[in-house]
DNA sequence: AAGCCTGTTGAAAGCGCTTTCATTCCGCGT
DNA sequence: ACGCGGAATGAAAGCGCTTTCAACAGGCTT
């Protein structure tokens, strides 16, 4: 930190390359309007003057800020965080600058971060975690830029949705879990909108082929390793002992697998245990975990897809684009 | 997303509200200087039109953009991300915006990104994970705005640094386990620039105290579980089994631990270990992993005191801010 | 030779704010 | 009654870009 002299302007550049600030403009937007010889001088007139380009005046201008806000509940310790990165990188990459935002778990501070992206006039704004307050849904709608909602699929997307079945996760993993033998699951589930919606599926799905409503748990998001040691704790106040513990994520599984070898519990013979996320540690736990994937590379694939083709001005073949998700069958269950 | 209209500008307002331009600005940056009745009418003439600012615009005329840039090798799986997310929570509570950059393990991106972020003329850079070239040092340091360096405490920091000294954590790790009565520590280290001079502090400690020279192993960054199980089969081909093995991060101690226990041995009567970050995991663990903490919310805390006096124009007491360490000796060592 | 197109460039008018400077209006001391 | 100081406001000049629009030079076509 110094001071003293303000940064070269794109005039300075102009005027040492002999040539006018339009053209120099030019240069730094759509190179392949300038001519050979004249990008070479102002090429050089850049390096010269370590002129970088003032992003504020050009988005004032261009009405177009190749700014993008990504919001998330929280970064700490979080599912999304894969996609996240893979997402911030790409757009660095294609010349975008990302700023990002912490809804918190709540989405307590969603509205203040909205406005300030507005203010920004950001080209895109990126959701994750679900905007449930239909007014917010409907005031985005309302602003001419992409929004682009992830690892959720709601029916009326806001603008662009790219995620999976929350609910066919859960009934899914229901089957896999009754044609697997076990008869007596019990649930963790964390208390975020998207996890519930999975715990209810998979109630649903369990009764409708004849088993008993499954016990379960409710736990806080972020969701960690401690909860799965307590959520182990918890099992022996339960009426009947299950023999599946199925949980909202992988952390709480790997918990929950520590607490029960601590006791001399046997996973998954004495009691099996799923997760979900499929995060790296899942395959690596000892017993391995099985767990739901979904492809958060994917996500941030199809998001870069959207969004490339939004600026390019086409129009989208569709507002729903599912990715799916796997159930991953390991040792655990 | 939809189209049509231009969103209402601050002369939209001032009519509505019949004032200048001038007096809503006033109005918006510093409230005090404007009459109460004229507040009044404006606040309601905003509120009618629901006007958002251009921060763009704002930033051109003010030369001040209250933005703030972060810069860190990865989000995926990280200690600084809870300094990083009390950070961007402040930040964002004090009206700021702090853009994301991520650049990359080894700093791949750092170059693109940083001129990024001074493209778009931000207030103040934050970086987490050092930079070592000297040239992109001297660069920064020319440009007049606050760099903060974290959790490192490099000797003439860029600008201000807040940190602690990762030498003496080494050291003092080695002189807490050598007092432990352990004889033979074997290190797990990361390809971190902070990780490695830990290590090496750690080994000069250790052999200055008499012991001889550690084996060592080193990981990819980020660290992750799968690594200590990968480190704790490597300890049979060591020349002499350690008797605690010092691990670079909790979740490659949490590995360690687990693959230890599948192959039935105690920790930390077979083997001890150690982990480092003082994760909320090292606390639940079973055994509860000794571990090295730092109060990355002090670092947050320190860090946006600097920022709040720059903003208000004053100068700083400290250019090296040392937020310390303690080790927490749980179980497993 | 006139007419046209393409490629390249410059002039100049904004983009939506902030901020200086000037002006007006009051209350107050003398 | 006069002048002064402070509070509140407005006029207007930028901030550093982008983008029309027009102009011009060649090169072709007819």
């Amino acid at each position: 930190m110094e001071d003293g002299i303000p940064p070269p302007k794109i005039s300075d550049v102009a005027a040492l390359a002999g040539v006018s600030p339009a053209t120099v403009s030019r240069f730094l937007n759509r190179p392949a309007t300038v001519a050979r010889l004249t990008s070479e001088r102002i090429r050089a007139a850049i390096a010269e003057t370590g002129y970088l380009p003032n992003l504020n005046a050009g988005a004032l201008a261009s009405k177009r800020s190749r700014l993008i806000a990504a919001f998330v509940p929280e970064i700490a310790q979080s599912v999304f965080n894969d996609t996240m990165e893979a997402m911030i990188d790409g757009l660095a990459n294609e010349g975008n600058s990302v700023m990002l935002a912490l809804t918190g778990p709540d989405n307590r501070r969603l509205e203040s971060q909205i406005n300030a992206a507005l203010s920004w006039r950001v080209d895109a704004i990126i959701l994750t975690g679900i905007v449930t307050d239909e007014a917010m849904r409907d005031r985005l709608r309302r602003h001419p830029i992409t929004v682009i909602e992830t690892w959720g699929l709601p029916e009326e997307p806001i603008d662009v949705a790219i995620g999976f079945s929350h609910a066919r996760a859960g009934a899914e993993m229901a089957r896999f879990l009754r044609q697997r033998g076990y008869r007596r699951p019990h649930l963790v589930v964390p208390r975020s909108t998207r996890s519930q919606r999975r715990g209810r599926a998979f109630a649903e799905q369990w009764m409708m082929d004849g088993g008993a409503e499954p016990s379960s748990l409710e736990v806080e998001v972020p969701t960690h390793f401690g909860q799965g040691r307590l959520a182990y704790r918890g099992l022996a106040d339960l009426p009947h002992r299950p023999d599946v513990v199925v949980c909202g994520s992988d952390w709480i599984a790997q918990g929950l697998i520590v607490e029960a070898q601590a006791a001399g519990v046997k996973v998954p013979d004495d009691v099996a245990v799923t997760g979900f996320g499929n995060l790296r540690l899942a395959g690596d736990m000892r017993p391995t975990i099985t767990s739901v994937d979904v492809d958060g590379s994917r996500v941030a694939e199809e998001a870069m897809k959207v969004l490339r083709k939004r600026m390019a001005g086409e129009s989208l073949e569709a507002r729903r684009i599912d990715v799916g998700f796997r159930i991953i069958a390991r040792e655990s269950a």
